[in-house]
DNA sequence: GTTTCAATGTAACAAAAGTTACCTACTAGA
DNA sequence: TCTAGTAGGTAACTTTTGTTACATTGAAAC
């Protein structure tokens, strides 16, 4: 990727063309494919993941194998978890995987700290990065917390199809169980439900949003 | 509150003595007492707080008055969600309420960023809040994704009895009910299960953990 | 002491979610 | 075309959680 190119990448955020530089000589693009997984948990991360394009997929899991979907990150985001785990060498808590084929910048962690202290617009890229992952964390609270497993599974569809840009989503009753921390017969019996509501239409790995 | 006093409880951070002379110079202490709200959300916070004394207690509203209980911070510990709103002048997700009486250090808004960029100490320390508030955010999802309300349960009187050092927890049935988003007579039952687990030993309006 | 009110106990039932078991339907590959 | 394997449908049942209703208890006020 040459540097035109992702300069239009980082454009919104009104970068110093000297950050930009900086992003550019030190970092580097990685592409991954639809379910690759970018960090583990327990994982020692040396770089903080930029999303260039594609959507990415955080999860959290329990010691069981469990796991409950929390948020994605799409073009522009950054994860905020890296971040704080990056810059104080802790242990990665999440686990971040490619929901499709998505291209990521790829920052070394030794210079964060540096244009965070430089570079007001990344103090404020940062802390915005920080803001909208917190939130996004709250709403996946709201939806543990306050809403039963007919409206959590409702609201995934939409969150999928927003971040997808699709009406249509691939996936199976076993996957959707899995992120919701549900059974897929659990899951079927809603789908179904919503189906009769004429909310969805459903056919074998796939699911229409009317 | 002079000085020498707030300087004591910032030791730990190993701040610049120019920043804690910035801190109190622009700062200024104030007590709160048990059950007094200090965040509440959708307001538009001008300043941020540090807990010196005391524990505040971090929960989360829907729209029909149902709340969760998040987090405790306790001495020393900022309120990151504060500091994001104030940097991006956003309004507040969550509310914050004195569990005890406390004193907390208000730090007016707008020295935030210059403080970071002039200060690694200071970076360092919010940061680290973040971080840490993260990992709150994650176990409080923890308990609701993986969880039944009896170990949500037993471990809500755990947390209780750490932040405040005390094995008698002051709080009724329906006080507690609140806080976990379920039913009083649900608590009843469980904590009675807990008495003849012989986890607990309960009177009015206390419970002691064994 | 008596009254009053909040706190707690408990039964009985309802709703939501989880589990087991087995069936059918579709699809890819032999 | 046949077969094996995966995806999905559905019934029957259990467990967990929530609800309603009412009884009992303890503390404070009178």
């Amino acid at each position: 990727m040459d540097k035109s190119e992702l300069n239009n990448h980082l454009l919104k955020y009104g970068f110093e063309p000297a950050l930009v530089q900086e992003i550019y000589d030190n970092g580097r693009s990685k592409k991954v494919v639809a379910g690759e997984v970018i960090v583990k948990p327990g994982q020692n991360n040396n770089y903080v993941p930029l999303v260039l394009d594609g959507v990415l997929k955080v999860t959290r899991h329990d010691d069981d194998g469990s796991e409950i979907f929390l948020y994605y990150l799409e073009g522009g985001d950054t994860c905020a978890m890296s971040i704080s785990c990056c810059l104080d060498n802790s242990k990665s808590q999440i686990s971040a995987s490619a929901e499709e084929d998505s291209t990521i910048w790829m920052i070394p962690i030794e210079y964060l700290d540096s244009w965070i202290a430089k570079y007001q617009s990344f103090r404020r890229f940062i802390f915005n990065s920080y803001r909208e992952r917190f939130d996004e964390m709250l709403l996946a609270i709201d939806s543990m917390a306050f809403m039963k497993m007919d409206e959590r599974l409702y609201k995934y569809l939409l969150d999928k199809k927003q971040s997808s840009g699709s009406f249509e989503i691939k996936k199976t009753h076993e996957q959707i169980a899995k992120e919701l921390n549900t059974s897929r017969v659990v899951i079927s019996r809603l789908l179904k439900q919503l189906e009769n509501e004429e909310k969805i239409e459903q056919s074998r790995n796939k699911i229409e949003i009317l």
